[in-house]
DNA sequence: CATTTCCGTAAGTCATTGCTTACGGTAAGC
DNA sequence: GCTTACCGTAAGCAATGACTTACGGAAATG
Protein backbone atom coordinates (compact mmCIF):
# COMPACT_ATOMS: atom_id res chain seq x y z
CA UNK A 1 0.00 0.00 0.00
CA UNK A 2 2.62 2.76 1.12
CA UNK A 3 4.59 1.81 -2.32
CA UNK A 4 1.43 1.78 -4.15
CA UNK A 5 1.11 5.87 -3.22
CA UNK A 6 5.24 5.87 -4.10
CA UNK A 7 4.47 4.28 -7.58
CA UNK A 8 1.16 6.53 -8.25
CA UNK A 9 3.23 9.85 -7.23
CA UNK A 10 5.80 9.06 -9.55
CA UNK A 11 4.02 7.88 -12.34
CA UNK A 12 3.80 11.52 -13.12
CA UNK A 13 6.33 13.08 -15.52
CA UNK A 14 5.99 16.39 -13.66
CA UNK A 15 6.06 14.99 -10.40
CA UNK A 16 9.08 12.91 -11.38
CA UNK A 17 10.85 16.17 -12.30
CA UNK A 18 9.75 18.23 -8.92
CA UNK A 19 11.20 15.29 -7.57
CA UNK A 20 14.45 15.30 -8.90
CA UNK A 21 14.79 18.74 -8.45
CA UNK A 22 14.83 18.25 -5.14
CA UNK A 23 16.88 15.66 -5.23
CA UNK A 24 19.59 18.51 -5.71
CA UNK A 25 18.45 20.55 -3.00
CA UNK A 26 15.60 22.12 -0.83
CA UNK A 27 13.50 24.88 -3.52
CA UNK A 28 10.39 27.10 -2.69
CA UNK A 29 7.30 26.22 -4.82
CA UNK A 30 8.11 29.55 -6.92
CA UNK A 31 11.72 28.55 -7.49
CA UNK A 32 9.92 25.03 -8.25
CA UNK A 33 7.37 26.11 -10.78
CA UNK A 34 9.82 28.81 -12.59
CA UNK A 35 11.92 25.64 -13.34
CA UNK A 36 8.47 23.41 -14.64
CA UNK A 37 6.06 25.03 -17.72
CA UNK A 38 3.23 24.28 -15.54
CA UNK A 39 1.79 27.01 -13.58
CA UNK A 40 2.71 27.42 -9.36
CA UNK A 41 -0.49 25.93 -8.08
CA UNK A 42 0.10 23.08 -10.50
CA UNK A 43 3.11 22.49 -8.81
CA UNK A 44 1.53 23.15 -5.52
CA UNK A 45 -0.84 20.32 -5.89
CA UNK A 46 2.04 18.04 -7.18
CA UNK A 47 3.95 18.59 -4.38
CA UNK A 48 0.70 18.18 -2.09
CA UNK A 49 1.08 14.28 -3.58
CA UNK A 50 4.24 13.80 -3.06
CA UNK A 51 3.57 14.67 0.92
CA UNK A 52 0.64 12.08 0.73
CA UNK A 53 3.06 9.65 -0.52
CA UNK A 54 5.92 11.14 1.95
CA UNK A 55 8.48 11.65 -0.70
CA UNK A 56 8.68 15.41 0.52
CA UNK A 57 8.53 17.51 3.22
CA UNK A 58 8.08 21.06 4.34
CA UNK A 59 9.72 23.29 6.37
CA UNK A 60 7.67 27.30 6.64
CA UNK A 61 10.91 30.12 6.00
CA UNK A 62 9.35 33.31 6.34
CA UNK A 63 6.56 33.72 3.62
CA UNK A 64 8.31 30.80 1.88
CA UNK A 65 7.56 27.16 2.35
CA UNK A 66 11.30 25.45 1.45
CA UNK A 67 9.92 21.26 -0.03
CA UNK A 68 13.06 18.96 0.82
CA UNK A 69 13.46 15.31 -0.24
CA UNK A 70 13.00 12.33 2.00
CA UNK A 71 14.69 9.84 1.05
CA UNK A 72 13.07 7.36 3.17
CA UNK A 73 9.87 7.42 1.61
CA UNK A 74 10.92 5.35 -1.65
CA UNK A 75 12.49 2.62 0.97
CA UNK A 76 9.17 0.67 0.66
CA UNK A 77 8.97 0.64 -2.74
CA UNK A 78 12.67 -0.27 -2.70
CA UNK A 79 12.20 -3.11 -0.01
CA UNK A 80 8.90 -4.35 -3.10
CA UNK A 81 11.25 -4.54 -5.85
CA UNK A 82 14.28 -6.21 -4.13
CA UNK A 83 11.14 -8.68 -3.13
CA UNK A 84 11.66 -9.90 -6.83
CA UNK A 85 14.88 -10.67 -6.68
CA UNK A 86 14.52 -12.90 -3.59
CA UNK A 87 15.97 -16.05 -3.63
CA UNK A 88 13.33 -18.67 -2.99
CA UNK A 89 10.52 -16.49 -5.60
CA UNK A 90 13.51 -16.52 -8.51
CA UNK A 91 14.12 -19.85 -7.92
CA UNK A 92 10.86 -20.73 -8.10
CA UNK A 93 10.21 -18.45 -11.06
CA UNK A 94 13.07 -20.22 -12.78
CA UNK A 95 12.04 -23.86 -12.30
CA UNK A 96 8.14 -22.87 -13.85
CA UNK A 97 10.02 -20.82 -16.12
CA UNK A 98 12.58 -23.57 -17.27
CA UNK A 99 8.92 -25.62 -17.70
CA UNK A 100 7.70 -23.06 -20.27
CA UNK A 101 11.10 -23.54 -22.24
CA UNK A 102 10.74 -26.99 -22.15
CA UNK A 103 8.45 -26.60 -24.94
CA UNK A 104 10.56 -24.38 -27.15
CA UNK A 105 13.19 -27.03 -27.54
CA UNK B 1 12.23 7.28 -20.14
CA UNK B 2 12.51 3.30 -19.62
CA UNK B 3 11.57 3.65 -16.23
CA UNK B 4 8.95 6.28 -17.12
CA UNK B 5 7.09 3.43 -18.35
CA UNK B 6 7.77 0.75 -15.71
CA UNK B 7 6.60 3.46 -13.81
CA UNK B 8 3.26 4.27 -15.14
CA UNK B 9 2.73 0.27 -15.59
CA UNK B 10 3.00 -0.48 -12.14
CA UNK B 11 1.47 2.22 -10.84
CA UNK B 12 -2.30 0.50 -11.22
CA UNK B 13 -3.24 -1.53 -8.58
CA UNK B 14 -4.65 -4.50 -11.09
CA UNK B 15 -1.66 -4.05 -12.94
CA UNK B 16 0.34 -4.68 -9.90
CA UNK B 17 -1.54 -7.60 -9.07
CA UNK B 18 -1.47 -9.40 -12.56
CA UNK B 19 2.48 -8.61 -12.17
CA UNK B 20 3.08 -10.28 -8.61
CA UNK B 21 0.67 -13.00 -9.83
CA UNK B 22 3.34 -13.62 -12.71
CA UNK B 23 6.05 -13.43 -10.37
CA UNK B 24 4.24 -16.50 -8.79
CA UNK B 25 4.90 -18.20 -11.96
CA UNK B 26 3.75 -18.10 -15.83
CA UNK B 27 0.36 -17.90 -16.53
CA UNK B 28 -2.76 -17.66 -19.22
CA UNK B 29 -4.90 -14.52 -19.90
CA UNK B 30 -7.87 -16.51 -18.74
CA UNK B 31 -6.32 -17.70 -15.58
CA UNK B 32 -4.91 -14.57 -14.80
CA UNK B 33 -8.67 -12.64 -15.42
CA UNK B 34 -10.36 -15.54 -13.14
CA UNK B 35 -8.35 -14.05 -9.82
CA UNK B 36 -8.67 -10.40 -10.99
CA UNK B 37 -12.02 -8.65 -10.19
CA UNK B 38 -12.21 -7.39 -13.53
CA UNK B 39 -12.75 -8.80 -17.41
CA UNK B 40 -10.84 -10.82 -19.12
CA UNK B 41 -10.50 -8.24 -22.08
CA UNK B 42 -9.19 -5.90 -19.28
CA UNK B 43 -6.30 -8.16 -18.24
CA UNK B 44 -5.56 -8.50 -21.60
CA UNK B 45 -5.19 -4.24 -22.10
CA UNK B 46 -3.47 -4.46 -18.73
CA UNK B 47 -0.88 -6.81 -20.21
CA UNK B 48 -0.04 -5.12 -22.91
CA UNK B 49 0.78 -1.85 -20.82
CA UNK B 50 3.24 -4.42 -19.04
CA UNK B 51 4.15 -5.57 -22.22
CA UNK B 52 5.63 -2.01 -23.64
CA UNK B 53 7.24 -1.22 -20.53
CA UNK B 54 9.45 -4.78 -20.53
CA UNK B 55 7.57 -6.02 -17.64
CA UNK B 56 6.20 -9.13 -18.60
CA UNK B 57 6.39 -11.34 -22.23
CA UNK B 58 4.21 -13.97 -24.04
CA UNK B 59 4.73 -17.29 -25.22
CA UNK B 60 2.01 -19.01 -27.18
CA UNK B 61 1.37 -22.13 -26.28
CA UNK B 62 -1.47 -23.65 -28.71
CA UNK B 63 -4.29 -21.58 -28.23
CA UNK B 64 -3.56 -20.36 -24.91
CA UNK B 65 -0.92 -17.47 -24.57
CA UNK B 66 1.21 -18.24 -21.50
CA UNK B 67 2.56 -14.73 -19.58
CA UNK B 68 5.74 -14.56 -17.91
CA UNK B 69 7.26 -11.79 -15.99
CA UNK B 70 10.69 -10.29 -16.85
CA UNK B 71 12.83 -9.13 -13.94
CA UNK B 72 15.29 -7.15 -16.26
CA UNK B 73 11.88 -4.39 -16.70
CA UNK B 74 12.77 -3.28 -13.46
CA UNK B 75 16.82 -3.03 -13.75
CA UNK B 76 16.23 0.47 -14.97
CA UNK B 77 13.47 1.65 -12.22
CA UNK B 78 16.39 -0.02 -9.84
CA UNK B 79 19.19 2.12 -11.05
CA UNK B 80 16.90 4.92 -11.11
CA UNK B 81 16.10 4.47 -7.06
CA UNK B 82 19.55 4.06 -6.38
CA UNK B 83 21.09 7.10 -7.82
CA UNK B 84 19.38 8.79 -5.34
CA UNK B 85 21.40 7.05 -2.49
CA UNK B 86 24.36 7.97 -4.63
CA UNK B 87 27.37 9.51 -2.44
CA UNK B 88 27.74 12.65 -4.54
CA UNK B 89 24.02 13.91 -4.66
CA UNK B 90 23.73 12.79 -0.96
CA UNK B 91 26.41 14.81 0.52
CA UNK B 92 25.46 18.23 -1.28
CA UNK B 93 21.90 17.33 -0.88
CA UNK B 94 23.05 16.88 3.16
CA UNK B 95 25.09 19.67 2.97
CA UNK B 96 22.17 22.38 1.54
CA UNK B 97 19.85 20.68 4.10
CA UNK B 98 22.03 21.76 6.67
CA UNK B 99 21.85 25.15 5.35
CA UNK B 100 17.65 24.73 6.03
CA UNK B 101 18.19 23.13 9.44
CA UNK B 102 20.76 26.24 10.31
CA UNK B 103 18.02 28.56 10.34
CA UNK B 104 16.10 26.04 12.98
CA UNK B 105 18.84 26.69 15.60
C1' DC C 1 -2.37 49.52 9.16
C1' DA C 2 -1.73 49.05 4.05
C1' DT C 3 1.09 46.77 0.66
C1' DT C 4 3.72 43.24 -1.23
C1' DT C 5 5.30 38.50 -1.48
C1' DC C 6 4.51 33.77 -1.27
C1' DC C 7 1.57 30.19 -1.05
C1' DG C 8 -2.68 26.66 -0.56
C1' DT C 9 -7.35 25.74 -1.99
C1' DA C 10 -11.78 25.94 -4.77
C1' DA C 11 -14.09 25.54 -9.05
C1' DG C 12 -14.22 24.41 -13.70
C1' DT C 13 -12.36 22.34 -18.07
C1' DC C 14 -10.29 18.99 -21.11
C1' DA C 15 -7.58 14.83 -21.81
C1' DT C 16 -6.41 10.38 -20.12
C1' DT C 17 -7.68 5.96 -18.80
C1' DG C 18 -9.64 1.79 -16.91
C1' DC C 19 -13.67 -0.76 -17.66
C1' DT C 20 -17.36 -2.98 -20.23
C1' DT C 21 -19.70 -5.54 -24.25
C1' DA C 22 -19.27 -6.95 -29.02
C1' DC C 23 -16.66 -8.72 -32.56
C1' DG C 24 -13.09 -11.28 -35.29
C1' DG C 25 -9.24 -14.45 -35.63
C1' DT C 26 -6.30 -18.62 -34.64
C1' DA C 27 -5.50 -23.34 -32.84
C1' DA C 28 -7.27 -27.91 -31.01
C1' DG C 29 -11.22 -31.70 -31.02
C1' DC C 30 -14.86 -34.37 -33.12
C1' DG D 1 -15.34 -28.61 -42.16
C1' DC D 2 -17.80 -27.37 -37.99
C1' DT D 3 -17.65 -26.48 -33.20
C1' DT D 4 -15.31 -25.12 -29.08
C1' DA D 5 -11.69 -22.85 -26.41
C1' DC D 6 -8.78 -18.94 -25.91
C1' DC D 7 -7.46 -14.55 -26.92
C1' DG D 8 -6.63 -9.47 -28.98
C1' DT D 9 -8.91 -5.38 -30.62
C1' DA D 10 -12.61 -1.85 -31.46
C1' DA D 11 -16.04 1.15 -29.66
C1' DG D 12 -18.30 3.41 -26.11
C1' DC D 13 -18.71 5.09 -21.36
C1' DA D 14 -17.89 6.74 -16.74
C1' DA D 15 -14.32 8.10 -13.61
C1' DT D 16 -9.90 9.87 -12.57
C1' DG D 17 -6.59 13.36 -12.99
C1' DA D 18 -3.68 17.22 -14.53
C1' DC D 19 -4.15 21.87 -15.61
C1' DT D 20 -5.96 26.57 -15.56
C1' DT D 21 -7.82 31.06 -13.36
C1' DA D 22 -9.73 33.15 -9.24
C1' DC D 23 -9.70 33.70 -4.53
C1' DG D 24 -8.18 34.06 0.41
C1' DG D 25 -4.80 33.63 4.14
C1' DA D 26 -0.13 34.29 6.57
C1' DA D 27 4.30 36.60 6.99
C1' DA D 28 7.80 40.35 5.88
C1' DT D 29 8.15 45.59 4.53
C1' DG D 30 7.06 50.46 4.68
Amino acid sequence: MTYGNVLHALADPTRRHIFEALNKGPCSVGDLAARQPVSRPAVSQHLKVLMAANLVSVQTQGTRRLYYLRREGLEGLRQWLDGFWDDALASFGAEVARQVSADDG
